[in-house]
DNA sequence: CGCGCGATAATGTATAGATATTATTTGGCT
DNA sequence: AGCCAAATAATATCTATACATTATCGCGCG
């Protein structure tokens, strides 16, 4: 019988060599603390320049599998399950994925005066805003209550954009570039406004992701969105695979 | 007045490079769909040699900020904001970092016989498994009630271990390498177990973390932690500043 | 013994070239 | 026009080498 798996070895010489040391360190063989071959040692174990075997190791060092140090040399590191990639719900890809029909309707749209935040000591000057407030339905039946601000000044465009049928989330994406955002993740129970938009009951528990999302120093937009706890949970999965580099 | 600020300008050219690209994706100098300079226009700029600036190019779409194709050429990638990185929260860092005591107690701590789970169609077999169900306090009062198994096919050292006074959580973090961790995040109602343990009302909102760890194929633990909703959140940051690469 | 200081071993950065790969463009043939 | 093949332009990878940087080692001196 012919062995018809796919042959998942990488193509080229640095990722094969990145895949074989991490192999090692996933599968036990290295340990964390295990110090491991120098870059020439590798380099006369692969036949390759050591560029090539920098190129790996970098890589490696990169995603936190390993930590390098100049003529201590590189040892594999010690697991630290401090951070996770999370999957950000973009809610309509959510929806249709379960096979829902997705649908949005915005409830209030209004400009608010200008008005501060508070962020630790300092207050923040944020300046005028476009409110909207909607609701995001799969099958109809409501899922998510989303208060959007979006500052005019950091985002001009916003005072004139139509989102009588496209929310403001996808919109901003696709018009603002953006370099930071903040997510906070909490559980709230439903408060009135949440209760009527929802159609749940008074306190159920649901899921609150309140984001923030700055361009540099400016604050772009912020959102906060109440998922009903029953409908909907966010993952976040970790592991030093992702290709990265 | 001298400027005292620190040098925040990278000291490696290719490190430079990345920075500069970066300013003017991000200031909305380059915009999404842009075609930016090639290698060979880029080396001619900095006076330096391709592989540098390749080494800053494939940071750059390391971290999803640009999009290269060969022939094509490179393009600012649409923004996307689909994963960010969420940072788990160490429970005691957490708790001491508010100034308050942590505290640790053990509700149960027994032996469960084999079990199945069934992810998506196939059933997966996880052999007996270390069951302990603790507290965590802050300051005396509860704040995480932690389901956790450990199995001990994969893990054979937590047969024995002492989970009396160390959580499993640290003991594992410690002992065992892992590879990947996924976690389910959602809010849920107070049972009556949690209600008891945490000392809220039935049906309070509670943040559920649910986390399974494995070491390649092999489930190594499964932990459901709930959270008191007033007493904790999460907070998840992304940019594409963090340094890879 | 302990301290400092130079040697050394490791990684980090950069260069100039070569070759490989791949998507696009272009030109020729029907 | 339409289609296929060759040229081409861009990124991707690799090599061999050089020099920079830095933590550690080991030796000599007080």
């Amino acid at each position: 019988m012919h062995d018809h798996a796919p042959d998942t070895r990488p193509a080229t010489l640095h990722a094969r060599i990145r895949a074989e040391v991490e192999a090692r360190i996933l599968s036990g063989e290295w340990k964390p603390g295990d110090r491991l071959p120098t870059e020439t040692e590798l380099m006369a174990r692969y036949g390759c320049s050591r560029m090539t075997v920098n190129k790996a190791m970098a890589s490696l060092a990169a995603t936190g599998l390993i930590s390098r140090n100049r003529r201590a040399g590189t040892v594999v590191a010690r697991p630290r399950m401090h951070a996770a990639v999370l999957t950000i719900p973009d809610i309509r890809a959510d929806i249709e994925a379960r096979g829902a029909a997705y649908g949005y309707c915005p409830l209030l749209d209004e400009m608010r005066p200008p008005c501060c935040v508070h962020l630790g000591a300092e207050g923040h000057h944020l300046g005028q805003s476009r409110f909207v407030r909607s609701v995001h339905l799969a099958d109809g039946s409501p899922v998510l209550i989303e208060d959007r601000h979006i500052f005019i000044d950091a985002v001009p465009a916003a005072a004139t954009a139509d989102f009588r049928s496209e929310p403001p989330g996808p919109w901003l994406l696709g018009h603002v570039p953006w370099t930071v955002a903040e997510h906070r993740i909490a559980a709230i129970a439903a408060d009135a406004v949440a209760t009527r938009a929802l159609e749940v009951d008074f306190g159920t528990p649901c899921l609150l992701v309140e984001r923030r999302t700055w361009r540099g120093e400016e604050t772009l937009t912020i959102a906060r969105q109440v998922f009903r706890g029953d409908a909907f949970d966010l993952t976040a999965r970790f592991g030093p695979k992702p290709d990265i580099g």
